[in-house]
DNA sequence: ATCAATCTGACAGCAAGCTGACCGCCGCAA
DNA sequence: TTGCGGCGGTCAGCTTGCTGTCAGATTGAT
């Protein structure tokens, strides 16, 4: 797997590389966002470690005019504490996991084997489920053979059930995974979003177990 | 943890059992693919161990297979060919390690330990009793292969069957255990959602001790 | 047989969840 | 800058179905 990491902290940087070469990836390491434009006109790589503050800009602009290009390499980012507020940006944005330093560096090659494990298998892998088509990395649904478009967040909360059919998760395992961090959501933010994705996908894709919290329907 | 080494060299085969052995590991070895593919279709494993050069076949298409079906379970790559090319293959294939041969039994133990955690709360364990497959993570239950709803505190009393199988349970710990405070239960909740439970379960789930408790049947 | 303990069907109160509406915010275009 | 449009968080009123309670039936011990 080619990893392109994108970090000007030469310290990090140098530490990030090695425990991802431990685990046997190959990364390409570069401390600036025109060296990542020149890194990302070659070959593809298939996944994206991205710093937010760069010397020659700002990671979010990056990646969002990434996305409009139609990229969808997955993205992990990399950001301080004090960033909180980008971090939704960057979610908004299109990145699909987020690691705020200092972290465990055990705990990155976990995110990265998860999100690349999302992708894995070569082509993109459909996932049927009722009446859905659903393409994980090119982030697409058909309904019934229409395209349906789903927000960011209706996206991360969507993943969120795929990724564990069947299963059951509460409100606050929800909240852990569209926010990615302990921000506060103090109402019904979780209903209301799952109210719109059931308008969207229709009402049996997701099913309430009152008291304990939603799970993916049967198929 | 239960782990599948699939290897056909008896020598390697035995040492890397023994080592897993000694880790405190449950482990099932099989020498050939069509002996993995049975050992597969009963319980699940958490690990599998991969050779790739097998007497009836390649270990990559296997895998490949493996995981076009959907099966999630980590796999850790023993091979003895040092190419890139079939390092590359084996991860897109959807491996998540690699261990090249002669490989130190000890770095396999960290290996393990490291693909394991990775995927720490992922693997449900599924506990089953009687005509009953129950996964806690999951919170869903299947009685005789069919799917059982249950409610918020129905699984709370069911749980603290689960948590002291065989053991005596009088009303007064249940009551502690559904309503964690002192609240006040004036009637015989406890009885009714026992009855709720065994209408659900299955009479012999749990049993009456008459002036005692109750307590999970015998399995 | 008698009595206490337990079981279970029924029911209503209320908390949990649903959803339409509102509005602030951000990114984009002029 | 201003305006526009879409996203997403909040709220309020409505709906839903879980859960505690009770009463009558049943069981088990003596």
């Amino acid at each position: 797997m080619r990893i392109l990491l994108i970090e000007d902290d030469t310290v990090l940087g140098a530490a990030v590389r090695d425990q991802i070469a431990g685990d046997g990836q190959s990364v390409d390491w570069v401390t600036r966002l025109d060296a990542a434009t020149e890194a990302l006109s070659g070959t593809g790589y298939d996944l994206m470690l991205l710093d937010l503050m760069l010397p020659d800009g700002r990671g979010i602009p990056f990646l969002r005019v990434l996305r409009a290009r139609g990229d969808v390499t997955p993205v992990i980012i990399l950001t301080a504490l004090d960033q909180i507020s980008d971090r939704i940006e960057g979610l908004n944005a299109g990145a699909d996991d987020y690691m705020v330093k200092p972290f465990d560096l055990a705990e990155l090659s976990a995110r990265i084997g998860s999100v690349a494990r999302r992708y894995a298998g070569n082509p993109n892998p459909i996932i049927t489920h009722g009446g859905l088509e659903v393409d994980l990395a090119a982030r697409s649904v058909l309904r019934e053979g229409r395209p349906v478009t789903l927000t960011a967040r209706e996206w991360a909360l969507f993943e969120a059930f795929l990724q564990r059919p069947g299963q059951l998760l509460s409100k606050a395992q929800l909240e852990d995974k569209l926010y990615a961090f302990g921000s506060e959501v103090e109402s019904n933010t979780i209903e209301v979003h799952v109210s719109r994705l059931r308008k969207k996908l229709g009402a049996g894709v997701i099913e309430t177990e009152r008291g304990l919290g939603y799970r993916l329907g049967a198929g």
